[in-house]
DNA sequence: AGGTGAGTCTACAACGTTGTAGGATGGGCG
DNA sequence: CGCCCATCCTACAACGTTGTAGACTCACCT
């Protein structure tokens, strides 16, 4: 069917290893030699077999990507920006739903089934930081997401921590000294949750405000719904906040919606931040305030990280620590006067 | 440094073919032998090389799924379900963002850069249904989306015309009978936007209501900003309106915002009714009524006659368009006395 | 004149798999 | 007893590509 090396070699007159060499850029080709090969390649169309020439060199040119579910917005814009960042490195994206399922997760790691690519980008949610040692695979991974720390392999995150600390210190500048979380993780500590929950308790301690634990709603997803079930129970026990820190844009456009039927005025008797910057939150009633934690960096400097470890070249260098920047961004969720 | 069928036929004391027979479930086999080499399999950690595999049976087990963008929600949650579809099927789903853009799309479907698949599923944005043409190549092709009609492919689509029909006709039923709608193109007759469009001129046909141009508004792309831009326009000409229909949820989503802006209560002095039924209008404020255009089974549909083609089993049958059901789903925007 | 080396090209093997053809064994049947 | 056929297994070639080794030419230097 399709024309291969050798249909080509024939009509240029010359040997099969010529052709290829065209193709792979030789140096030491003849002008005029060139010139025929090229005529015979696009006079039958020709294009090079991918499947043989990964089988003769090993590579495919694909990475994989693993994450919970598309149809959660964040990991929606994280492989938009995962596709773009590969296509620019002329690499292939290969998407793998875990569903935020463990056991998904580690057979992911296990199995065979991602063969046909180089390397994998690896966003687990079930996993904890006791399966790292399931993260020591014998090919190259990079790893996102805030489940697993000090694992074996390369790790590209946000800034979970000092960004949360951002956001309640930001609602703590517009005056707010009562600002309700939600989306906790109990008992976590490791983890989006818990790490976005240290940075909130960080910058309650130093504004020196008491950390009340009536005001943390605890989730165990973080879809909408969870924003808008934790937003009820927090109404339900009557404890009063003047803020609202939302784990995720998600959580937080969930918990508004409950507030606005509740009669709350958003921001004037709370004042809300999410955290993500999904392009919803930008029309949203009202538009929400949230932290951008460096997407497009995360994705960019994932793809390098891991097509760095598939060349090998760095073979022998420790697993990095990899943060990206982020920003405070205020929209009328939380626009009061400082 | 992996195990090959070599590796294994020494251990199991074998032939090469016979560990590759065991592999595909040949049936000839003493139990014995079976055992012998299912043991090596397991003692080595043997699996397929899968490049290998597909240069001899010219299969991948991946197909290509090319779509605008995964921010935006609809293809998003598009891209989940074939995912999903596909994990059913056995199958590994490669996306290619095109964003939209014609040439980009023509791209794809002339280069060999989506080798490595054995199949495309293609939802085109920028090409017209002049471009139908193009549609013509030498790999399955199952086309989604409605820029295209009377393709030379497959076409697994949405029910445009009747659900939209439908939406108005559900606006029409609460009593309201100046109906704007946010997200025309102008000129469009086949493709999205045009096909609904009909639909909401057939329902108000029916209903014998005149049709009023200075009710579209119209909006080049379908993001929340066109939604918001057009309706704050649509406001400026002060044209008087008691509902409206969104071409999509985003757009509706982005309309109702600025509707909310403006004083309006939504259902009360407008009634808004979307489309696509995105996991976001269920937790927006109000909750967005839309048309359900049946996703999963668009892309079941989609991944089985993909695979079909790719089988060749019927090779010879003509292209088939293929229509998924659609539900309207009432929720508060639009939840009035009928 | 002979040797050297750069430039240009080719033959061959190999990547790991599966299809084809066929060899060896043993049971059933005429 | 000899033949045939089913069962079980193997050797070999092929899929399309690229790495290795080397052949050949020609200019240049000693």
């Amino acid at each position: 069917m399709a024309a291969t090396l050798k249909d080509v070699a024939l009509v240029a007159g010359v040997s099969i290893k010529t052709v290829s060499n065209v193709i792979n850029d030789y140096e030491h080709i003849r002008a005029e030699t060139k010139q025929r090969v090229m005529d015979a390649i696009s006079e039958l169309g020709y294009s090079p077999n991918l499947s043989a020439r990964s089988l003769r060199s090993g590579r495919t040119g694909v990475i994989g990507l693993a994450v919970p579910e598309l149809s959660l917005s964040y990991f929606a814009e994280l492989a938009d920006s995962i596709i773009k960042a590969a296509e620019r490195r002329g690499l292939k994206v290969l998407i793998e739903q875990t569903g935020g399922d463990r056991d998904h997760e580690l057979e992911i790691l296990s199995s065979p089934r991602l063969q046909m690519t180089d390397g994998l980008l690896f966003s687990p949610l079930g996993m904890s930081n006791e399966d790292a040692h399931h993260l020591r695979v014998n090919f190259p991974l990079v790893l996102l997401g805030e489940r697993i720390f000090g694992g074996p392999t390369d790790h590209v995150t946000m800034s979970n921590v000092e960004s949360a600390r951002a956001a309640t210190a930001h609602l703590l500048s517009k005056g707010r000294r009562r600002i309700a979380v939600v989306g906790g993780h109990r008992g976590e500590v490791i983890g989006s949750a818990g790490l976005r929950l240290r940075g909130y308790q960080q910058a309650l301690e130093e504004a020196n405000i008491p950390f009340d634990p009536d005001l943390v709603a605890y989730t165990t997803f973080w879809h909408r719904s969870n924003g808008a079930t934790s937003m009820r129970e927090l109404l339900e026990t009557g404890v009063e906040f003047d803020a609202m820190f939302g784990m995720n844009d998600t959580l937080a456009l969930g918990a508004m919606r409950v507030l606005q039927e509740a009669g709350r005025r958003i921001p004037d008797d709370v004042a809300v931040i999410g955290f993500d910057d999904l392009d919803e939150g930008r029309y949203s009633l009202p538009t929400l305030s949230t932290i951008d934690p460096g997407r497009d960096e995360i994705a960019d400097t994932a793809v390098r990280v891991l097509q760095e470890r598939i060349s090998g070249r760095d073979a022998d260098l420790p697993p990095r620590e990899l943060e990206a920047r982020f920003e405070v961004i205020e929209r009328e969720s939380s626009a009061l006067p400082g």
